[in-house]
Formats: structure tokens, sequence, C-alpha cells
DNA sequence: GATGTCCAACTTGTCCTATAAGCTGATGAC
DNA sequence: GTCATCAGCTTATAGGACAAGTTGGACATC
């Protein structure tokens, strides 16, 4: 039973270093801050007024994102864009929606390179646990599509499933961060995700082949699910453009 | 020119709060830590002898890394281990030598199902420019055989060339973790990289074959090129478990 | 006895102050 | 000009104090 971390509608509490996190890479994302030079230690604890502890855990969560680099006696620097961890859900939570709109086109594509293989290499070796709990999860989700943000729990753990059937922990880390930002995204754009009914045929369709030990089955299912995905990700992100142009 | 961390032969000072990290995760692996309940900030700062400044930073670089849960009020707890963020660097030094060997092989096969079809991307996108760069590290690498350590670095310069050319932010995360986790192990395992020349006989059919745009081309390249990489992963393996016998 | 309330003890979050250690740039000797 | 030195800035670590959240047990109630 996967844990909740917060009920749906509870305002999330932050510590005060993850608040000034979020802050400081806004700022630097937009641009306010200098070139490379990030604020030192003190100058983060009197513009914020908090205090240096609380500055000094800012700034290394910002390095454990690789956003800044951090050592004894230099100043702290900003790393450069490219290399910043956008497998991160926190840092997501932190950018402009156009950013996180294209982040998560290149998540899809990056999807549809690594998924289908998996399926296919699941067919080829899942044991008949991991499929009896797939086929679980089916009649579960079949269950929830009233509940769009319990369907996504077991979503997740659906394709989380798939994923472990080819027992890799670096291919399983990334599906799990990606899976994950994907719901971050999600819920920071407070959208109800569509097309569920369809989503639990698709599912279906991959654990069909699944069963039938098909592998260029698996495949081909997976691969027409994600596009499917892809669509109403699409729809989801036009709808979002429309009503930002109908506030302004 | 790219910057180097220390010299070779440097010894590695790490901050007071990662030597922590590095072993309670060690003892966590270990089995010496009772399920679930990680030491608290006191027991930390008195067991080690550190301050409790040191013993709070070295949960938070725990829970960074998906090692711990920490909440305020709750005693912190130990993740599943399927959920450690094995694509960090940190983590794979403070492992057992056995399991990074499983990681390394994993990391592998994740390689295999991207890097070809990054390599086929690269070939329809590609400009001329990073063509240019990419002629120009063949170059440095051809000269370079005989100091693994740079090698590597340009080794690393030119595979992340060609991931860039499909203006992934996320696939390029995912490699930038991935060949950095490369060079961490090896650094680990104090191992000099076999087959240097071959190598670059390799990324040269792999540039060429871009010059060419021939998306097929390029991957059956790439694909060629990480088999090889593999058998050469696997000596090395054997290479080091036969030492490791030897001193028994 | 079962149940619900409340509180004390424990744990993490934040603040303050002080000192150690490392880096950078400017100063000054040669 | 070149190079060593040092002052000043920055991060690293320490210790003590209080705030705030959680948990489990004591206790009253039914």
């Amino acid at each position: 039973m996967p844990r909740r971390q917060e009920s749906p509608d509870a305002v999330k509490v932050r510590t005060l270093p993850v608040q000034v996190a979020a802050h400081l890479t806004r700022r630097i994302v937009n641009g306010d801050i200098e070139d490379g030079r990030a604020p030192s230690e003190l100058e983060i604890s009197q513009e914020f007024g908090v205090s240096r502890v609380v500055a000094r855990e800012t700034l290394k969560i910002l390095a454990s994102l690789d956003i800044v680099d951090v050592a004894q006696g230099r100043r702290v620097v900003v790393r450069p864009r490219a290399e910043w961890d956008y497998l991160s859900p926190l840092l997501i939570e932190w950018l402009p929606t156009e950013i996180v709109d294209e982040l998560l086109q290149e998540l899809h594509r990056m999807r549809v390179l690594l998924e289908p293989e998996l399926a296919a290499m699941a067919a080829a070796s899942i044991t008949d646990e991991a499929l009896a709990r797939l086929g679980d999860e089916i009649g579960r989700m079949a269950a929830l599509e009233a509940d769009p943000e319990a369907y996504l729990e077991v979503d997740h753990e659906f394709h989380m499933e798939i994923c472990r059937a080819a027992d890799n922990r670096i291919l399983d880390r990334i599906m799990y961060s990606a899976r994950w930002l994907g719901t971050a995204s999600r819920r920071l754009t407070n959208e109800a995700p569509a097309g569920l009914r369809r989503a639990t045929a698709e599912h279906t369709e991959i654990y069909e082949a699944l069963v039938a030990r098909d592998p260029a089955g698996a495949r081909a299912a997976m691969r027409r699910h994600l596009s499917n995905n892809y669509s109403t990700l699409l729809a989801e992100k036009e709808q979002r453009s429309k009503r930002a142009a109908r506030r302004r």
C-alpha cells in the first residue's frame, strides 16, 4: 500500500530552508542574480530574515540539486542550468509553467524511448506473481476512474511493476523519478487527468500481451499507450494556456 | 578545458557530514541498524563525536539520497533500498564492491537502451558546430590514449555532446549521472580503463555515421561501441575478483 | 474492560554566538 | 615585473537554547 505524504487538499508545510531555496531558484531562473554569483550565507540570512543555519541548509539543498557549487572559503557559484537536476520533483515545483511544460515533453520523449523496451523485456521475464499484481492493479484502476488522484497512484504502481521486471535499480530509479515528476507537475497545475477510461483499456492491452509473454505485442501496446498519453498531455497544456489567456 | 576536482592521487577531503553519512549508509547496508529505525540527531552526534549541526546535515544528505525520511517530531526512518537514489555518485562510493559491480551492469543495460537511439536521433538533427566539436574531441582522444584519466574526460564529453543533440534536459541529466557514476566507480576501484585504442576507433565510426547523417549507421555503431565497452567492464570485474581472491 | 483525553518526554526545526579553516586579492619587498 | 605575505571574506564546525510537532502512556470516563 503506497503511503501518502499528505492529504490531497492539505496545505503543504515546508521548512524554511526549502522555502528560501525556492525563492532563490526562482530568482536565478528570472536572471535577477548576477551571473554565477550566488548570495553568501550571510547575505541570505540578512535578506530573508532567517538564521545562518537556515541559510546554510538552503545552500546545501541548492547544492544537492546541482544548482550551485559550495566550497569552504570560496563564494557560492551558480552552476550552468544544463547541469541542474531536472529529475528532482523539488526543482520542478520551483520552475515557471513554461519550463515545466517543456520538461514534461522531454520527459515524455524519454519514456517513449525506455518504456516500450521495458515492456518487451518484462514480457520475456516477468514472474507469475508480478502478473497477478498487475491484474489486480488493473481491477483497482477500473474501479477508481472517478477518483483521478487515487487512479494515478495505481497507474504509477502498474508502470513501476513492469519496470521492476527488468530487475534494474538504475532504470527503476529513472522511472520512479520520471513518474513522480509527472504527478508533481500535475499537482502544480492542479489538473485532473483526463481519459482515464481509455487508459484502463490500454493498460489491459499491455497486461494481456504480458500474460501471453509476447514481447513485440507488449512493446506495441506500451507505445500506443504512451502516444495517447502524449495527446492528453498536449490537450491539457492547450487548455491551460487558454485559461491563462482568459485571465489576462 | 574541463576543470578537475582534485589531482589524481590527492586524498579526497570531505566534510564531516559526508563522512558520517558514508559510515551510516555502510552500516545500514550491512544490516547493523535495526529495521527502519535510523539513529537520531543526538545519537549521531554522541556516537561520532560531532556537533548536532553536523549530525543534522548528515541526515539531510541521507534524506536527499532518499535513504531516510526526516520529519519534525518523528524519528528518522530508513527507506526501502529499492527507492534509494542509485543515480548519485555519492551513494555509489559508499556501497560495497559487489553491489557496485551489479549497479554498473544495470547502468550498462540502461545505456544500451538509450544511447543507440540517442545516436540515431543525433544523426538526424545534429548541428555542424556540434559535429565540429565531436571531430575535435576525437582528435584529442587519439592524443590522450596514454593518459586514461584525461581520456575519460573527453570520452564523457563526446557522449554528452551526442546526447545534447537530442535537446532534452531529462535525457541529458540521466546520461550525465550515468557517466559520472561510471567514472566514480572506476576511481573507486582505482582501475585504469583498458582498450582505449579500440575505443577511439569506435568513436570514429560513430562520428562518421553522424557526419553522413545516417541514423541507422549511428545506432549500429553506438551499439557496437557499447557492447565492446561491456566486455571490457566484465574483464575488469574478472580481474578485480581474481585479485581479491589472491589476497585472501 | 473499552474508550477517549491529555500530558510528558522525545525528536526535529530554528536561532544565536563563537571559533576554526580555507580562499582571494591587495599590499609590499625585492 | 615577480613573488611572498597577510588581511578580510567565506564556509565549516561547535555548543547552548528554545519552539514546534509527534508519540505513547497515564488517567479519567463511561
